[in-house]
Parts: C-alpha cells; structure tokens; sequence
RNA sequence: CGGGGUGUAGCGCAGUUGGUAGCGCACGUGGUUUGGGACCAUGGGGCCGGGAGUUCGAGUCUCUUCACCCCGACCA
C-alpha cells in the first residue's frame, strides 16, 4: 500500500467512506457543489441496479415513461403540501436564450405533479386504470450539505407512479413495491432492512402514508434505502385525475409512488466494504471475477483465457487481466475495486495441477484443481460470498438494535454505540421532536408490532400507541 | 445558513526571516522483472484557486473573492 491509503473505519467513518469512493474509482467531484460524475465503476453499479429493479418492476407489469425535467411553478403550486415540501430545495429555471421567462421553471425535485397532470388527461373510465408507469431520470434538490452518493444536488433514480380504481389496490401495490425494495435489498444487494410505515412528520410531502425500508450501517447510522407512498386522492383531487366508475359516477382515482436512488451505491458502501476499500455483493458486482495471471508463460496465458470463455459463457462477468502491472499490484486493484472473485493463475499452480481462487469478503484463497468444474466452483463461492454478505450484515443489525423503556435508556445507547432502538411512543410528534435532543434521533418507521399493555412513550410517558423504530440517520 | 478546515504538477504534500518552486506517487521511453501495490536508467509536466494591495521583488505579508471538504440545522 502506498498511494492509496485508506482510513481506517473506526477512525474516521466519514473520512474512510470518502476514500473508498475514490479508491475504487466510482465517483469524482466535479465543479457544481452536489453533482458527481458517475465514474465507469460507480455508474456500472448504477446500470446492474436499474437492470435489476427493472425487471422486477417489469414483471408486475410496469411500463416506463419519460416526463420533462422543467415543472412550470403553477403545476408545482397546485397541491400544498407537495410544494411546501420542497420549494426550499427547488432549483429554478427563469431565463430562456436571452429572455426572462414568465413563469419560472422547477427543475423537477419529483415527479407527482407531472404524472398527476398526465393522467388527468388520459383517464376517463375506469376501464383506463390501473396505470402503472416508471421512470428513470435524475431529479435536483438543492442540499445544503452534500456527500457522493449519500446526499447529492442532482442524483439519478427510479420513481415508480400508479393510479388505481380502488383505495385497496392502491394500498395494494404500495405494500407490494415495499416488498419489492426489500426483496432486492435483501436478496441483491444483501443489506437487511427493515420495513414500516412513517410517522406523520416524516412522512412523504402529500402523502397519506409513506413506507419506507430502512438500512442499518457499519457505524450503527440509518439510511432510509427506499420508500413507497399512498396518496389516496390527494393528488388526483388537486390535480384532477377524474374517472367514471363502475356505476356511472365521477371519482377521484387512487394514487402511489415509489422510489429509489442512487443512495443505494453509498448504503452499499457503509454496509459492506472495509479498509481493502470496496466489497460489493456477487449479484450486483458489474465485474464478478478477476483472472490474473502470474507472469506471462504462455501455458498461463492460455489457461486464464480457456477459464475466462467457460465463465462468460456461463454468464458470469469475468476478465483476464493483463496489464503490465505487478501481480501484487492487481491483487490489490481488484480488491480495491470490489471484484469478489479473483483467480490468480501461475507457473507454480500448474507445476502443482491447480489453481487459486481468492475471496473478496473473507480475503481468503482457495485452491482447486486446474481441471475441475470451474464455472460451479465459481458459483458456489458467488453464492458463498452473497449469503455471507448478508449474513454478516444482518447479524450486525440485530446486535445494534436495541430496545429501550425510558428516555435514558435511548440517550445511553445512542451516546454509547448508536443502532435502532425499539421504543414505545404516544404518537406526539412534540415528543418525536424532543427525541432529536440525542444526537438527532428520529423515528425511522412505525413497526408493525403490538404495543403491551402498560407500555409508555419513552419521551413524555403517557400512554404508547405504537412501537417505534429510533435511529440516527444519514 | 452557522462552526471548523483546505486550495502549490494528474494525485498526495514540502516550501525557513519575502529573492522567482521542489519531493513522493502517477505518466512517457528503454531494459530487467512478475505468488500481495517491482527495480534501474531516462524524460515530460506549474500564471502557487482568482483579484487587488504593500514591496526593488510575493507561493510566502495584507485585504477581498471563489471553490471544495468535514461537523450541525433541512432532506432520498
């Protein structure tokens, strides 16, 4: 290690995740505050991402579309909450060419206003709904603080945007694309979360409720992964997205969104990667295994091509690696970068019949022999390397979620080692806002469990309505 | 927007009481190497973030401005 020395975790988080963006080549600042340049690592994770939720979202019969990037500031206006939301953080186009225009142009921060004005112009019966469409684009909030990925001005996402016929259906697929996120969370991604609803304060601008998946990080800090919201017909009244129903009678439709960002690349990050620099989980690595060769014999050569093909050919992203540089060197690039397999192939490996296979997760080396099945050697340690992933994650999340009766109790574990802590809560959001004297922590979701009888708010003690999840956020 | 910090080669930094810029890595070339960030030789690269001032002379002193990073308040 010379040039790229990366701090050490528990030293510095910050600083640590700071430098493994960069060790690992996925992100540059550039000249505008808050907007990065994706670098080819950082936006193949982006592209693997999309492909996957894609899928996912594609299968339950989504369709995308593209909505302009400009909001004329009258469609913003329309629904009140929504803009009160986010003007603070709308970024405002008011000169086009040498004019100055009438109405200024948001630079969207969210799409609702747009898909509202759409569908209020393509539904008429309820023989045109559902609508459930997609898209993917960048939206702009002006930030005050920014960090790659985790808090950027401009970021890239997906935001997901229905109409149904019915309350229940939209509440249907609101739950369903939480279980979505979860599902790749948890299966792709291998970060655990946990799922819930918001309380009013947090919730989404506008929304009736909003779900959301939260993710635990290395450093007991919360990052909200994912979220998904029911609108009921808040927008579709503002907005007037009108339909004939069965019975021959006007009504508002039912609404959702859903959405994920770029965030994920930093929740990736915090969750898995270490001093090494990146760790990234086999299913979503853009590179899957690194073939390097040791010296340039051309028995070895031609081995790490024959490997090569048989791994490509069974769709496992693979690549040989030669450069001119040091095998010490490529070891070290490889790992930086997050490949989770690596095969190093040399003179002595063969002289011995096998080869060596290196694991991204546990840094360990494997040897096999040079004439086994290699694409299922491969894949079981893939499938190795993502339960391990997942596990290890896990097990760290439960360790550092807590549960908690009294307002000491909270202050003492967040002061201690932060994590989620399970508390009773009134449903006062004076008492949420109290709950922001430690360290800021905040309620993360409303859980899904049954409040004991006897139970009192961990702020002001009176009686609890709900159990809550605390943590401190991102 | 408050607090802290940093701007000198692509990156990381040094630069003394002011005297006209250097080191490591990276990069180019030639060669030897290759099992954990190789070595030798050689070469190229700089309006010292911008502006103004003090001075015979400013990377260095003064003022001003800009950008970025980190910590808070606000947010995916």
């Amino acid at each position: 290690m010379k040039n790229k020395a990366i701090t050490p975790r528990d030293e510095d988080f910050a600083q640590w995740y700071t430098d493994v963006v960069k060790a690992a080549k996925l992100a540059e600042y550039s000249n505008t505050k808050g907007c990065i340049v994706f670098e080819p690592n950082g936006y193949a994770i982006w592209e693997k991402m999309q492909q996957t939720l894609d899928k996912m979202f594609k299968k339950l019969g989504h369709q995308n579309v593209y909505m302009p990037m400009l909001i004329p500031e009258s469609l913003l206006k329309k629904e009140g909450e929504l803009i009160e939301g986010f003007a603070p953080e709308c970024a405002w186009v008011t000169v086009g060419g040498q004019n100055t225009l009438d109405e200024r142009l948001a630079i969207r921060p969210t799409s609702e206003t747009l898909f509202s004005d759409y569908y209020a112009l393509k539904v008429k019966s309820y023989r045109d709904l559902p609508k459930k469409y997609n898209q993917w684009c960048s939206v702009m909030r002006w930030e005050k603080e920014t960090r790659p990925f985790l808090r950027t001005r401009e970021f890239l996402w997906q935001e997901g945007h229905t109409i149904h016929e019915t309350a229940k259906e939209a509440i249907e697929e609101t739950e369903t694309m939480l279980n979505v996120y979860k599902t790749f969370f948890e299966e792709y991604l291998a970060i655990p979360v946990i799922t819930g609803k918001k309380t009013e304060k947090e919730k989404f601008a506008g929304a009736e409720t909003t779900y959301t998946c939260e993710a635990l990080m290395h450093n007991g800090v919360a990052l909200q992964s994912a979220t998904s919201h029911y609108f009921g017909q808040k927008f579709s009244k503002a907005y007037d997205i009108k339909f004939l129903n069965r019975n021959n009678e006007w009504e508002y439709a039912y609404q959702t969104s859903w959405g994920s960002t770029t965030r994920m690349i930093g929740g990736l990050i915090m969750v898995h990667s270490d001093e090494n620099g990146l760790v990234l989980p086999p299913k979503i690595a853009p590179r899957q295994v690194a073939i390097v060769p040791i010296g340039t014999d051309e028995e070895v050569i031609s081995l790490c091509q024959n490997i090569n093909k048989k791994l490509l050919d069974a769709d496992i992203i693979s690549f040989v690696d030669l450069t001119e540089k040091s095998p010490g060197f490529k070891f070290a690039e490889h790992e930086v970068n997050g490949i989770p397999v690596r095969i190093e192939i040399g003179k002595r490996d063969l002289e011995n019949g096998q080869i060596t296979l290196a694991r991204r997760d546990t840094r360990e080396k494997i040897n096999v022999s040079k004439d086994c099945d290699i694409v299922s050697e491969v894949k079981d340690l893939m499938d190795k390397i993502q339960t391990n992933l997942f596990e290890t994650a896990k097990k760290r999340m439960e360790e550092l979620t807590f549960t908690a009766k009294t307002f000491d109790e909270v202050k003492e574990i967040m002061e201690k080692h932060p994590g989620f802590v399970k508390a009773p809560w009134c449903g006062d959001e004076n008492c949420e806002i109290k709950m922001k004297e430690i360290r800021g922590t905040k309620s993360r979701c409303i859980l899904d469990e049954k409040v004991n009888d006897g139970d009192k708010c961990v702020v002001c003690g009176k009686d609890a309505k709900h159990v809550v999840l605390w943590g401190i956020q991102y």
